[in-house]
DNA sequence: ATTGTAAATGAAAATCATTTTCAATAATCA
DNA sequence: TGATTATTGAAAATGATTTTCATTTACAAT
């Protein structure tokens, strides 16, 4: 599973036209066995573990490639720092959104009403790059609100 | 117009225990005469034509403080620094989504396929209320592509 | 294998939107 | 009219990200 998805970020990276380096090599690896939506912070300090020869700057530059080559998302969730994930394309089963907890920050990962999601997209998406000639390539969609136990605890 | 918009602002703040100040009635004042969206420089800037004495810190605070009470939005376009606009409540006439041009930072304001919008919002709420208790309070919808413009111009 | 070259890297410094601090001021209410 | 707090401005601090620049490395061509 590891050596799949090196293999595949190994094409990838290259059909771009990027070399393949220790860094970009260990941060798929350590984002391909990771569910969290980690910041580049966090990114820094698993890798250092291993490899205490990466520097942050490194890890800012190569996720930075990453997303531009679709193999990574950048997320946001107003806190104010990027998150990082493996992309899971649109129409892939595991394409999903997020809950955000406005008081505790907690993210739930959902993949619920996606085929719904998705259609209104392809029609809004139809709508509005005739209406307006907008080529969409991506799209966010994202709840803020309360998670269960923020919840009981507010009141 | 202004004057209403005046009136609703003071009884607002009031309702949420906040002081009628003249910084906040400044930035309600410009904000509610303003299609555009400002950041808080943008917005302390122009303040500061009219009211020399209104410090960005304020600006800064007075934008939590109406964000805080609802009458204001805070939008996040992936520059990094916030935008804000009036705001206008689910379900009513304006209620809009954001088209954001990731090469020139254009930003247009859709109206078109809000019904079908906030009819898959509902039931996703309830969906997702119900499966993870998670009391949705408030969304985002945006869409990231290229503007006619940009279109063209790279091909 | 060796080498030439552009791309990639690390460390340190810079950037810059936003926050914090703190002393001074002003809005509200009795 | 005060008294009581919230609000404020200016300056400093913060902190994530970016830039700079000298050094190293990947890899294509030899
Ligand atoms: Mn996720
Ligand atoms: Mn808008
Ligand atoms: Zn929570
Ligand atoms: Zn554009």
């Amino acid at each position: 599973m590891r050596k799949r998805s090196r293999y595949f970020a190994r094409e990838e990276l290259k059909k771009s036209g990027y070399k393949v380096t220790p860094a970009r090599t260990a941060i798929i690896d350590l984002l391909s066995n990771s569910k969290k939506h980690l910041s580049a912070e966090d990114i820094f300090l698993k890798i250092h573990n291993i490899s205490p020869n990466i520097g942050l700057t490194t890890v800012y530059r190569t996720l930075e490639v990453l997303v531009e080559t679709g193999m990574v998302c950048k997320l946001d969730f107003g806190d104010r720092r990027a998150r990082y994930e493996f992309s899971q394309g649109i129409e892939k089963e595991k394409h999903h959104h997020h809950l955000v907890c406005t008081n505790c920050n907690r993210i739930i990962d959902y993949t619920d009403f996606i085929e719904d999601e998705i259609e209104l997209l392809k029609k809004t998406e139809k709508g509005l790059s005739k209406k307006y000639k907008f080529e969409i390539k991506n799209h966010i969609i994202q709840f803020y609100g309360l998670c269960n136990e923020c919840r009981k605890k507010i009141i």
